[in-house]
DNA sequence: CCTTGACCTTCCCATTATTGGAAGCCCCAC
DNA sequence: GTGGGGCTTCCAATAATGGGAAGGTCAAGG
């Protein structure tokens, strides 16, 4: 089958079952007579088995990983949970850092009258001078370029939500 | 002051602050006679004002509206608190995803005996053949492009953690 | 047989926030 | 007065994905 027909059953976009081949996630399609790819059932099953992993939040390279312990027969299953449990730590840290922050917004938002006064202890906490004079240029980054790699919005962020 | 010095007492990297310039986020800083950049208090105030934002998770788009109102002494405080509720609820959507997710991983690898043989339920998971033939090319799109925008792994993450 | 349209190909660009590097000025302390 | 470090700009890369252009292929219909 060719690639849109291995897209409809995987579940995974063309533009993206390509880049995957690019990166070297899966290895290159054969190709048709006119250059088209050609995907057996085998390889939707690999490309399930992909996306099933990236809606569980699995980066790319988490994958390479997973794609490797399942190919291989003699794996140990120690190795996958060790990936597994690595995984989850990170989802916890980074659940609990996102809870953290909404817990700090919301109370800061429930002391805000929400009137059309000027007087929001939102803009005064930002402002405010306190604390430290700051670490020096911690460069602190947020999370990976990606983040979680959440499954987001599903049907709602379907739009780029931007300009 | 110089860039280095208001990074320094911002916690914006001077690299950062060019950027924020460049796309608009502040003003173009005046410049001294060799071209360099010169910061007043001010500026660094208002620089700090952007670093707690960030920290809390506020995108750049965000913090333009933030600092809006923030320069806006008559703004009414229920723009902000609309802003901030607003931001919480994504906070909040993404914690309970993140923590979903790691809640199905977590009961998967507890029933992953991790020894050297190779059963692993998470494996079988993934590879499982189960439900539907999947949702055509749905492109179901993860986070944002940064996702939650947490300070992720402060000492953890600081290597590229690839190739 | 040839056209049409759906599908495929590659290549390039944009997104987001941030860091890294290179090449080349500038400035202050010694 | 000079050396090293700070500053400047521009370019690239990151992760994952979408968008589009320009052009080739395939299958069905006229």
């Amino acid at each position: 089958m060719n690639i849109g027909r291995a897209s409809a059953e995987s579940g995974i976009s063309a533009k993206m079952i390509r880049y995957y081949e690019s990166i070297g996630l899966i290895p290159a399609a054969s190709r048709s007579e006119g250059g088209y790819r050609e995907y057996s059932d085998n390889d939707v099953h690999t490309l399930r088995f992909i996306r099933r992993a990236r809606d569980l939040g699995f980066t790319v390279e988490q994958m390479v990983e997973l794609l490797a312990l399942w190919r291989d027969r003699k794996r140990a299953s120690a190795d996958v949970k060790r990936i597994a449990l690595k995984h989850v730590e990170e989802l916890e840290r980074k659940a609990r850092e996102l809870r953290e922050m909404s817990g700090t917004l919301k109370h800061l938002a429930e002391h805000c009258k929400g009137n059309d006064r000027p007087d929001c202890p939102i803009i005064a906490e930002l402002a405010e001078e306190a604390g430290q004079p700051a670490r020096p240029s911690s460069g602190r980054r947020r999370f990976g370029p990606m983040a979680a790699g959440l499954t987001t919005g599903r049907s709602t962020s379907g739009r780029p939500a931007r300009s």
